[in-house]
DNA sequence: ACGACTTTGTGAATTCATGCACGAGCGACA
DNA sequence: TGTCGCTCGTGCATGAATTCACAAAGTCGT
């Protein structure tokens, strides 16, 4: 499930604050879902609850990471050297969290041989001996909209068989590759849409008196 | 929805191609979804197809553009001068969509002054300020995780009623204000999960011959 | 040692999203 | 102008996800 990691954070947070049991209730409050939801998410792990106590932290990070491959390192490849890319070389939290930038390439020779968060930019067709040589299995795509698919078909020829797309548009692979894109864009015009509908929601209710303010605007926009 | 935006993504890139006209089955296909989904989801906008024919996309976008509020532009304020900050202020793809970088601040006196991105960085102190001069509505945390629930209600404090949170732990907020975490690591453990349930079924079928190559290993670790 | 209390794990019910199938409306063409 | 073909909009069924509710199982106090 997608809240695996969710409940991951929490835990290590309430491990470092010396926390050792928890309810599925308590989880479920920081977490910000219902009781049941995690106590069933949970259960599909495993029954590593104790009735009458809860969990025990420790051990159930363990069990979560073990079940998310977390329990060892997975090195990535950031393809682009830009401004994202350099970005996310510099970001400490890939690497502080499991996943170390094993290496970055870009396609400009003039960018190759920079050294950016500690790790040297290669050609991009070096691509296939870093993956290989190094065992990386997830790769990052930090290019232009107008590169990420030829990038994500070369990734998946070097053997990625994970993708997280930071690309503005959509990249198809093949089934056995899991891609994931993240549009940082998308999640402002996601929050704009909320501002949208408060003041959709405000200016109908002062016209109408009402609460569909949104259907109200769209019938009389069309009207 | 949160599939609108994907959709004037994907409108967007076929205006640009010189298509005035997509069908439901086109844009589906593009998408990735079914058509009967996309059908729905603009019904929901109102009815802006045209029978036999499919939807205009230029009247489309315009269409999802006011319903999201991409009409105008949204300034936000970037709270965090550290890697993360200055990237995204860096970045172009948020001015580029709407999302002009109006104001950074940062809590540490020896960034103020800086000049990140062509924006200034100015004190923390100067939040409500600058969130009322500029009319800023949308604040985006990137920060250490220890300092995002102190800079949300900060935030909240100054007016500011969506949040876009980039650091590594959950914020509260109240409700009438919208939150998105985008976690960076939590999307790469997520992989990390795809990657290991491949792992357990390759492990699982070798040893076993079936499939449920995840549930085996659990009992096995148990046992 | 026993009973009261707490919390898990899970079957059942409900809600939500998805996909199908088809009527309705529009343009094209004769 | 009438008919045919195409595609939208949407009621209905199906399936997944969420929530409820409760028995089982454990702890703690006496």
């Amino acid at each position: 499930m997608a809240r695996l990691p969710i409940y991951l954070q929490i835990l290590i947070e309430q491990a470092d604050s010396g926390v050792h049991n928890i309810s599925s209730e308590g989880l479920a409050e920081l977490a910000g879902v219902n009781a049941a939801k995690v106590r069933k998410d949970l259960s599909y792990l495993g029954s590593y609850g104790v009735r009458g106590v809860g969990y025990e932290v420790d051990y159930l990070i363990f069990q979560i990471r073990r079940e998310m491959g977390l329990d060892h390192d997975w090195p990535v490849v950031i393809v682009g050297g830009g401004n994202l890319g350099q970005a996310l070389a510099g970001y400490g939290g890939f690497s502080g969290r499991g996943f170390p930038v094993g290496a970055i390439v870009d396609n400009d020779p003039g960018k190759v041989d920079t050294v950016v968060g500690g790790v040297r930019i290669h050609h991009i067709d070096e691509l296939d001996a870093l993956v290989s040589g190094l065992e990386i299995s997830i790769g990052v795509i930090a290019t232009p909209a107008a590169a990420a698919q030829e990038v994500a078909d070369r990734l998946v020829a070097a053997g990625i068989t994970s993708i997280l797309n930071f690309a503005p548009t959509i990249v198809t692979a093949p089934s056995r590759v899991s891609v994931r894109t993240v549009d940082l864009a998308v999640e402002l015009q996601i929050l704009s849409y909320h501002e949208q509908r408060r003041a959709n929601l405000r200016a109908g209710s002062r016209a109408a008196g009402f609460g569909a303010g949104s259907a109200a605007l769209k019938r009389g926009a069309t009207a």
